[in-house]
Formats: structure tokens, sequence, C-alpha cells
DNA sequence: TTGTAGGCGTTATCAA
DNA sequence: TTGATAACGCCTACAA
């Protein structure tokens, strides 16, 4: 049903060459015949067929985002960051979903089956075998979040986001500092780790004596609720920072208030990632700020001055990011 | 630097053919020959070239998901819902962002453009003409939120959520409840009128001389907290429905404990949407749920049997969600 | 059991 | 100014 440059040809009674010839704005076509075939070519609605166009040319003017999450706050503002830069220029966003731990076969499917020029990859640390060969292939994968030294990324600096979220709770007078965080589900990720290790320098360099890790299963609000069982006892905290996330702050301020327990009086939060939960929380929820969005953006930006050869340091950049304490009322 | 069947065929001694049978799991290969050639393909790291596949198949096999939004919690929830679905199928999900207004050109360059067999149209009501002439092309296009009765479609009873929410409100004993909404941002998006109607119904038909429509420009947090300054005065009213969504629901509740107004005791406040702010706020959010997950697939689960077929009634089937209010502590 | 040949829709090279 | 031809990588009837 849909029309294709020969077709019009036959029609406008030119050869192909012609027709795709006008179709591109090639000059050295006479102006009767450019008129003529393009009439005939918007009478028949043609548009390109993308993969012939894809396959004479090597390239396909896109780039994948590909993560193993489904559906998550994180993700829609990394998007957001990505589709902001994207949007007008000349690539598209395709967005791919893979099982988790089959992240780097779906990266090599995609860039060597040429579904995408480059790979901006969510979350996921491959080996770094796998980044050489990539490099080598001159196909370019972006790490967001998980990166690797020498190897194009985004990344935020979770420990002094944990740092600065002790140092900031000490500062308020807090002493008993819990920190909430999904140790074992999320093991590998080095997120979880730096933000652990961010928590127990600043308690040490501090001089606090106190310690309380709250591990959690997921990062929902669910698993917020579920920290309010934690923190009671004679040796309960006075401030937790949730490095779970804001969803989980969120939970746990839903939990406190029910049951009376006043924040930040009683106990102060602060959340991790000021995402937009951390916005519409009542009170207002103090926060690790991560720039999601900036980092989406800055992760096509490396894809693009790859792919456009514009600066040749890119292939080995990692672009940091720096955390910031949002203010509200929590803590 | 991809390796293709015939580069794979010349090292192995054989015809590019019996490289794509093999590959392709046909039976009627020699085991030697077979494993030799697989062996050989996996050295050469081979992935398919996509653009070749298509091109000769002439599917897709992805479905499109065109909007004009960027970040945007209903797409975020819409997207879980397709992906849920899509995940393990055959299908993939390619998103496309289109300039508000541009949506139909940008379909029709997907589906003729063959960059995919399937469009799934979020929040935009394109002109009947559009919607038959695909049909007759038999290029599905699914409409989500804003249908056209007699094309492949997934809606929400708007009218009846508002016209419920009102009827909650009032069984509340509230008297005076004013809705807020973006008559005027959102024209033209039935979605508005739809909910406006339901109010004005379930008000006249409860009998409530009472009527506040309150004009906000977005559906942002911030919008809420303005909407705050606009419930003062002898007149005030003791409920707001805030069919304006969720989130304009929070910023209204944060302003309103900010300043010692209670809720719901001095007034009630409820939601739109039942997103996962409804369920983040403090005190939960009182809230007309809409299952944006579900209708998510279930426009997937529309294109994929209009385009394997499955079912011919569904070319001209409108998937109707019902609300269902969802009682937390605001109203 | 394996190979030959042609074509999907497009574009680039070269010739007319 | 226009057209014939070939090629991108893959698949598939048909032939061997």
């Amino acid at each position: 049903v849909a029309a294709t440059i020969k077709q019009i040809a036959k029609l406008a009674g030119v050869a192909p060459t012609t027709v795709s010839l006008v179709l591109n704005g090639n000059p050295r076509i006479g102006e009767k015949t450019r008129q003529h075939v393009l009439k005939i070519a918007a009478d028949l609605d043609y548009y390109p067929n993308h993969s012939g166009q894809l396959l004479k040319k090597g390239r396909t003017d896109s780039i994948a985002l590909l993560s193993s999450y489904f559906q998550n706050i994180f993700k829609m503002e990394l998007v957001g960051g990505i589709e902001q830069g994207i949007f007008g220029s000349k690539y598209q966003l395709k967005q791919f979903l893979s099982q988790q731990g089959t992240e780097s076969d779906k990266a090599k499917e995609i860039l060597f089956g040429k579904m995408a020029d480059a790979v901006i990859l969510m979350s996921y640390l491959p080996p770094a075998s796998f980044m050489e060969k990539m490099r080598e292939s001159k196909k370019p994968v972006i790490l967001v979040e998980e990166t690797l030294p020498g190897h194009p990324g985004v990344e935020f600096d979770n420990y002094l986001g944990a740092y600065r979220a002790v140092e900031y709770l000490a500062a308020k007078g807090r002493r008993r500092i819990a920190i909430s965080l999904g140790l074992k589900a999320y093991m590998g990720h080095r997120f979880v780790d730096d933000r652990l290790k961010g928590y127990i320098a600043a308690q040490r360099d501090l001089g606090l004596g106190y310690s309380n890790i709250i591990e959690i299963p997921n990062y929902t609000l669910e698993a917020g609720h579920e920290m309010f069982g934690e923190i009671s006892g004679d040796r309960s905290p006075d401030a937790l920072f949730c490095a779970s996330g804001d969803l989980t702050a969120a939970g746990f301020l839903q939990e406190a208030l029910a049951n009376g327990v006043r924040v930040p009086d009683d106990i102060a939060v602060i959340g991790f990632d000021d995402s937009i939960i951390a916005r519409s929380t009542c009170p207002g929820l103090t926060t690790v700020r991560q720039p999601v969005q900036a980092m989406g953006k800055a992760a096509l930006d490396l894809a693009v001055s790859i792919l456009e050869e514009t600066d040749p340091t890119a292939w080995e950049r990692v672009v940091r990011f720096e955390p910031e304490i949002v203010v509200r009322q929590t803590a």
C-alpha cells in the first residue's frame, strides 16, 4: 500500500533515479520535472522506506536507550533529558528493554545489527572486555550511572552525596543517623556501595559513634512503610538518611506521621534524587539532588560527539555530576 | 566492522544461502555444516542487519508510541503498561516524539515509511479522515485517551470519573465543591470537557447550587500551589475536586497544610489519576483511579490483534475503562 | 543437502 | 538534464 520511488517514477514517466534526486533536493533536476515528480509523490502520499534508506546509507541516525528497568522515575527523568536534547536533532531515540544480565548481548545486537548507531546503557556495568571490544569496533556505548574509567559515561558522585547528607544532618545536631539501602537487592551496583561508603566515612570523620544500616528489599513506597518498624527501640535514630531514594523516604514519612512521630522534630528524614516525589510530599522532603535530566542530556551529547567525531576525547570521557542538598522541611 | 552473511559464507566455504538457512534454524542443512557455520558466525560475532531483514520481510515487528509530551507521569505509566505486555513478544517498542499539531504527519511517516507496523497515538485526536485513510491502507493507529467511535482506541470514562468524585464528596456532606481544570490550556482535549460535564451534571443531579471552576495554566505542582489563592473568600468551597490531576492536588495540599488549613476537615481534596503521586503524599490523596498501565496494555493488545488478524472486530473497537474512587485520607 | 539468482527500496556512480 | 546499473544485507523459490 505504501508508495515507492519506482511507482512514482512510472507514473511520472521518469527514471527512479530522477525521483530520488528530486526527493533529496538535488538541484541538477529541471524545475518542470521537479514539480511534476513532487506533485505525484504528494498525491501518492509517499514516505521513504526507512529500511531501504538505512540499508543503503549504513547509518541509522538513531540512538538507543537500553535498560532492564520497567517503570521507574529515574528512567522517566533520564528519558526526559535525552528527549529534550534529541528533539530537533537528526537522531531518533529508540528504547530497548533487556532482561537483566543480557544487557551486553542486547547492546551488541543493537549495534552490530544496525538498529542504532549508539547505545546509552542505563544502570548496568558491563565487563571491561566488552567495552574495549565495542571501542575497537567503533560502536559507542555510553554508560549511565555505573561507569568504567576510560570509557564514555555519565556518573553521579554518590559517595559525596551520602557524605554531604550525613554532614548536613550532623550540622543540624543529629547524632544517631541511620541509613536505608538495598544492599542485597542492588548488590554489585556501585551506587549502593558508594553511598554506604560515604555514610561510613562521614560518620567516622565527624566522630559519630552510631551506625544503623536498614536493609530494604526494593525501592518502593511499601519498603518505605516497612522501614518505620525498624527505627524503634532504645537506640533509635534521630535521623534517617534514605539512600534508597525519595520514594522510600516518602513511604517512611507517611508511616511516621500516621503514628504521631514528628518529622523533623523526632526524626529528621533526608531522601535521595530530588525526583518529583520529593517535591510533592508534605512536608517537603529534604533530599540529595541528582540532576537526572542533565545526566540524560550529557549521555546524549557524549553519544553525538562520538558519532560526529567532533571531539576525539569523548571516547574516554566520564562526565561526573555533583550532589547538592536541597533543603525542604524534613531535615 | 559488522559481519555479514557473505563473509561467514566465504570463511566457511559455503554459499550465503546455506548460512542464512543455518542461522534461521532450517533443518535441511547437514549437522556438520551447521556446526561449522554456527561456529564461524559466533567467532565473527555476527548479528543480522536489521534493515536487511526488514526490507526483505516487509514487516518491522515493532510498534510505535507517538506523543507530543516529554516527561510526564501519565506517559511513564502508559509506557510501563505497554512494556509489560511487549516484553517477551516479538515486537519492539519505539517511542517517537512529535511537535504538537504534527501528530498525524508523523504517524504517516512512521507507518508508510515502515518504521513500525502500528502506531499508538497518545492524547491526540486526529481528524476522522486521517483515521479512515489509515484504515484503508491497513495501517493500525490506536488512539489513547482521545478516541473516535469506530476506530481502535482506548479510553477512560472521564465523565463518570468526575461524576463519581462529586457524588462521593456530596455523600461526605460537602456542599460547595470546586473543580480545577485547564480549560484553556487543554482546549480541544475531550477529557477536559468530559470531566467538566460530569462535574456539572452531578452538581445538578444532586441539587448542589454551587459552582466554582478554577482555571489553571498547566498540570504542575506549582499550579497546585497557586490554586490555594483561589479558594478564599466568603463563598469558599468545602471541597476541591482536582480534575487537573494528582500533582496539582498534591501542590494544593502542601500549600493548604502550610497555611494551617486542615484537610479534609476544612476542605476535602480529591485528585485524578491515582498516579504514584497520589500514593506518596501525606496525608494520602483520595483520588479517581485511572488504570493507566492497563490502558497501555490494552492499546498494545489492540495493536497486536489487528496486526495478527486474530480478531476482525479489533479495527473498530474502543476499549473503555471505568473510574474507581480510591479512598485515602484527604476526602 | 547445498547453491544460484533475483528482488525488497534506496542511493551513488557513471554514462548518455 | 536525465537514465541505466549496481550495490547495501538479507531471504527464498527454484535448481542442482
